[in-house]
DNA sequence: GAACCCGGAGAACGCACGTTCTCCGGCGAT
DNA sequence: ATCGCCGGAGAACGTGCGTTCTCCGGGTTC
């Protein structure tokens, strides 16, 4: 019986966004070349044998924490968004969003970004996952700034404000870009109509 | 005489710069920690001996080419701006020295916030210097504005242009995030007014 | 001409990484 | 009760890093 199954403990998929959740926490801050497997191995309590049987390396961990990572990014800000009334103020919730994200303390900027340069030379499944990522999220601002009947050419002007809010409230250290960044959207919006 | 020191061959000075150029192209082409000092011990033809005569360790090399950097984006740009005419023209161009960087086959993205993404949160000494490079652009922006007789609050929105097209521009592939931050900021600089 | 010494080259060192291997304890079946 | 086997733990392995050391050739000095 038991068709060979371990007999207790958590689920197999429980354990691997265990492992991604952990590991999102140290390659997010601390950048993932300088988080070895040893320290995810301490960290998530798994034995490194358990690791290596849940992912075939450490690549397949990186590439499973980016997808984990636009899919929180994806849910948080259609949520958001989704909370928004007027087409209008659903494409400002993106900046309210923003600025929700950049107050929390562990904010160190685009994880997509951050891999990109360290890694995207280097690993092109990690650069096309940042691609991907940036790609999904300018189709999304195009699909409601047609939404909001305004002029395509918008679309990609709003995701450029997006972008430049994240890499400077990160450098800066302050969440001020949100606010800027949604200003500067809003009088584009205005001047779009 | 003398004075003790070598006979002939270039100055220090040439030495030092001809390593932090090679350092230079190969951190930024794969990124920092992807090369390591036997491979720019080859490609800049010096000895280990030599390179550690030169700079007390990798990360001042580092330091040094983030310092050359920004010595040579600030005279890209200024020069873009001086050649421009009136004080408008002279804000938007500094979209036009986007469009020429990104138009670089080499183009890889702002080579600060690839830093700042790997080394930021292991060496403090990166994270200051690109935060520096950023608040001095935002600061010249801001004279700009100034000069221009443009409100206050339209410096950050248009560093924030500046460096989402930056990234946009990298991770996509496509120079086009040049143009539509220009158009961007000739909307935003028309309606200020 | 001989002693000295400075600087070049790259072999060597210690360390930390990603990955693999070996050992061991405990459960299930007979 | 005994045997067999699966999976956990972490020691071990090879590699490549940043840095240091040793050796050696040639130029300067008495």
């Amino acid at each position: 019986m038991n068709d060979g199954r371990p007999v207790a403990g958590p689920a197999l998929e429980d354990v691997r966004r265990h492992v991604v959740e952990t590991a999102d926490d140290l390659y997010y801050a601390r950048g993932i070349q300088a988080v070895g497997m040893d320290e995810l191995r301490r960290a998530s309590g798994l034995s490194l044998k358990r690791l290596y049987t849940l992912f075939p390396s450490k690549e397949q961990i990186v590439l499973a924490v980016l997808e984990n990572r636009h899919e929180l990014w994806t849910a948080g800000v259609t949520a958001k968004v989704g909370a928004a009334g007027s087409p209008t103020e659903r494409l400002l919730a993106i900046y309210d969003y923003l600025a929700d994200w950049f107050a929390d303390d562990s904010f160190r900027g685009c994880g997509f970004i951050n891999a990109f340069g360290e890694l995207g030379a280097v690993s092109p499944a990690v650069a096309d996952l940042a691609r991907e990522h940036k790609a999904d999220f300018q189709r999304y601002v195009a699909e409601l700034v047609q939404a909001a009947g305004a002029p395509a050419e918008l679309a990609p002007q709003l995701a450029i404000l997006a972008e430049g809010a994240q890499t400077t409230a990160a450098i800066a250290g302050n969440a001020d870009a949100a606010a800027h960044a949604r200003r500067a959207a809003e009088t584009l919006i205005r001047a779009s109509s």
